[in-house]
DNA sequence: TCTGGGGTCCTAGGACCC
DNA sequence: TCTGGGGTCCTAGGACCC
């Protein structure tokens, strides 16, 4: 069976999903900030327009924020996973083997279609059914690999005369648009990379294509090498249906302001923490390494700067919180040092364990407690209800670096009393 | 005053082994 | 003066992604 492969990725994610419960914002630029309302993570297609950057922090941009009547939305996740999650369902019904690539983009594996279906018409009638059902517009790219069927819903963007889909398995049209397109708009082509690859006169996407594969292994990596392939129709990169197990958790944050109180930032970790060891056992996992950090700003060029990560591993693979808050608590006191005004710190897990599949230690006395697993199952089972929350007295009681959300809109789908009112 | 969070994979180099 | 060859494993750091 020859590969095909359709990408199909929602427009603006974020915007779009906070414009679905305010139909009085359809035509007003939108855009959403990062955690703490620091950074601009979307923006509807009215703020493009105005020339607003991605990534651009907010402080920067205040000024067209009030010019343009921008609005803002701090980000609301468990709206947009959810919406997410209805998408993906959607395409799931056309095509079985899907791989859900991020948040807001699905591969769909066509090489099973029926012969006979014109694969334009099969991404439009995909592109119609999400918006009907959804409220949410989405993009479509059809080639032979990953890496086209990517550029194919670039191109499906940045060309509105495509309608949105974009058909990329004849292999004419693929070199006319490698042609067009920048090697930095392909998938696995950073900054860095560009500007290596201009140095050699590298410049479109067709020049990649045209590039020697070994030679481009030798003075770069596999990874582009397997890139120059997929870019000539050859097929490297398969489907990933199944989620792959983790290798780590990190929970980080910035705070919401700079913290310089030593029990502070203990009690910042411990919350980090926590929350940390709940994805753990949600992934039905044990870790035996855990490593904290803490920072400040790298954005004040006149202020002392810190940074300091540190890593413990655990005598027996572990998911119980208490065992974690032990280890990061000692890596804290390890790191800390006065005198800093902290932005930043967090936890990280790895070196992950099945349960009861791991090698006890001979010498090391059995020193696991007793009814580990059933109590955290409690904890977490009390923390997912609505009946209110339990937590360890490490993460102190009143916290005053917690980030800012200020323009958080309600959680229309998840909570009952934030349900969306029709009058 | 204010600058996100969470991941993956690959590579080079050092330690160590026979 | 002369100073092997071939492995494996681990880690830190770099690059990329959304």
């Amino acid at each position: 069976m020859k590969p095909a492969f359709a990408l199909v990725d929602c427009n603006n994610f974020y915007a779009s999903c906070e414009k679905l419960f305010r139909p009085d914002l359809k035509h007003t630029p939108v855009v959403v900030l990062s955690n703490n309302d620091g950074c601009i993570v979307a923006r509807s297609k009215e703020v493009k327009a105005l020339g607003v950057k991605m990534g651009v922090p907010m402080f920067q941009v205040q000024e067209e924020i009030i010019k343009h009547g921008i609005v803002c939305f701090s980000s609301n996740y468990a709206l947009y996973a959810d919406l997410s999650n209805r998408v993906m369902a959607i395409l799931e019904e056309d095509a079985p083997r899907l791989e859900v690539y991020s948040i807001d983009e699905a591969f769909m594996d066509l090489s099973g279609l029926d012969p006979l279906m014109d694969l334009q018409t099969f991404g439009k009638q995909i592109k119609r059914k999400v918006d009907k059902w959804t409220g949410i517009t989405v993009g479509v790219g059809i080639a032979p690999t990953k890496t086209l069927a990517k550029l194919a819903n670039h191109a499906a963007k940045k060309y509105p005369a495509t309608g949105s889909v974009v058909n990329l398995m004849n292999p004419d049209r693929q070199k006319r648009l490698l042609a067009l397109l920048d090697v930095s708009d392909v998938w696995g082509v950073g900054r860095r990379m560009t500007s290596k690859l201009k140095e050699k006169g590298i410049n479109t996407a067709l020049d990649l294509a045209n590039a020697n594969p070994k030679a481009i292994r030798s003075e770069f990596s596999v990874v582009l090498e397997r890139t120059v392939r997929e870019l000539n129709g050859i097929s490297c990169l398969d489907l990933e249906c199944i989620r792959p197990t983790k290798q780590q958790i990190i929970c980080s944050r910035s705070f919401g302001h700079k913290v310089t109180d030593k029990q502070q930032l203990r009690e910042a970790i411990a919350k980090y923490m926590t929350r940390a060891a709940e994805k753990l056992r949600g992934e039905k996992r044990l870790c035996r390494v855990v490593n904290v950090f803490i920072r400040t700003s790298p954005f004040m060029p006149n202020e002392p700067r810190y940074a300091k990560s540190l890593s413990a591993e655990l005598p027996y693979p572990t998911a119980d919180t208490r065992d974690l808050l032990d280890v990061a608590d000692a890596l804290f006191h390890h790191i800390y040092r006065a005198g800093f005004r902290y932005a930043k710190g967090g936890v990280m897990l790895s070196d992950f364990y099945e349960h009861n599949a791991f090698q006890q230690d001979l010498f090391q006395a059995d020193n696991k407690k007793v009814n580990s697993k059933s109590l955290m199952k409690i904890v977490d089972r009390i923390n997912r209800s609505n009946h209110g929350k339990i937590f360890f007295a490490a993460e102190g009681v009143s916290p005053k670096w917690t980030m800012k959300r200020e323009h958080l809109s309600p959680a229309y789908t998840t909570k009952w009393a934030d349900l969306p009112k029709v009058y």
